[in-house]
DNA sequence: CTCTGTGAATGTATTCACAGCT
DNA sequence: AGCTGTGAATACATTCACAGAG
């Protein structure tokens, strides 16, 4: 028996929580092998990614089994399990669409290169930046997609460009055949099915800390006043 | 003093699925009312926001009966009743520890200033930093945080140095009293109850739609990675 | 008739707890 | 002994479907 067996079926369905959670594992466990560590117990793994061991031990039941029973998980046979099933066996070039103050520091930052996604190809409608380089990597006009998508290999698009332009850039990413797409315009984009989009809204997760930021407080509820935090005098209303 | 219904419901907890999901309405509220609608419908709302009616007027009855039977919802006092209930009835100062790429990126970055959430403070522990504006706000050092924190009134952090420092760094921030914590290092930080953390691995975003990439291929799924790969061999994608 | 608000039903995710392998 | 893998139990989230307000 094979190890990848039970994808050739076709309807290997692993949740989507799940799934959401792999690349937390995978994380963890390239600092693992970083660190030597030949072998891993799912109590370790689930502490390490902040999540608790059961929950660890099912979601990567969903891979297949390749724990050993009273000694725990082989680091490198894992991540390479892990990574499989990620898709990230390779390297996934992303063209990045809008050269704002975000689009430019997502194209500066490293995190994308280190981790399997060179920046390979960038584009916006400014004639002041096509032409020009950003990080090294030539802009192009928003017009050209379909050349610069086919020459550069591009599987994934990230849109940063702001609200009003985000829903055209991604209808013409998904007719130049891109089928991934990291949206951090603050705008529900629509798409047709296939297509798979992911929002990342950096202010929707700054207004959800402001949601529990009243609800944890230790004391009371009310808008605290705890000895040795002075909130400052924001009386600011409106806006 | 807030007007109201005080004994209306005693613990109002209130699932965190729908916290997640009122950034969202409230985004779209607004751009409502920046086109002078005045009133909305969970049906309307829902394709706005990308989500099924159902599940907007679920979300939004935890907040109370706001909507009008055979009419829907005003838009202006949704607005005000999702703002209120995510704390956004006035703006939360912030501060940004870690000016590399993307730290220097979100202190540019107007979105957060434009959607309550000024960038007020800035500390990193890079001498060539320290001292220096970035985005029209001084870096500080980040052993001065006490000061910093007190002096600005900074009630939200945001991580943005390399993963080696985050832990250290989040934990000055709760020693210092801050009690909502958005990290985009790479790691899982831990901190004691009552301090929220988000996490945004912007590379994770990339692997969970890696994933997906090839499940969602029309034609065949045959494609890329086969059977003939050895397992216990890493192939190299990462760092 | 339209549309909200909500119990009931269904679907997903998490956690428990233990059989079974090492 | 230690630890995985997994059914069963529980908790959580979504969707249905309809009573009732306007």
């Amino acid at each position: 028996m094979r190890a990848g067996d039970p994808g050739a079926d076709g309807y290997n369905s692993i949740p989507a929580a799940a799934v959401a959670r792999l690349p937390v594992y995978r994380r963890v466990l390239l600092e693992l092998l970083s660190t030597r560590t030949t072998t891993v117990s799912s109590t370790r793994l689930a502490t390490l990614a902040g999540v608790n061991a059961a929950k660890v031990r099912k979601d990567l039941s969903y891979l297949g089994s390749f724990g050993i029973r009273g000694v725990g998980y082989n680091v490198e046979h894992l991540l390479y399990e892990v990574s499989r099933e990620l898709g990230l066996t390779h390297d996934w070039p992303v063209l990045i669409a809008g050269l704002g103050n975000l689009g430019s520091a997502l194209a500066n930052y490293g995190g994308f290169q280190d981790r399997g996604f060179p920046v390979r190809a960038l584009v916006d409608t400014d004639p002041d930046k096509v032409g020009r380089q950003v990080a090294g990597v030539p802009v192009g006009h928003l017009d050209e997609l379909e050349r610069i998508v086919a020459e550069s290999g591009i599987a994934i698009g990230i849109v940063a460009t702001p609200a009003g332009a985000a829903q055209d850039v991604v209808d013409r990413m998904v007719a130049v055949g891109i089928g991934s797409i990291l949206n951090f315009a603050p705008v529900v984009v629509k798409t047709a099915d296939g297509v798979s989009v992911r929002n990342v809204d950096l202010a929707v997760e700054l207004q959800v800390l402001s949601f529990y930021q009243r609800r944890h407080v230790p004391g009371g509820l009310e808008d605290l006043l705890e000895p040795g935090l002075s909130p400052g005098r924001v009386s600011q209303t409106g806006r």
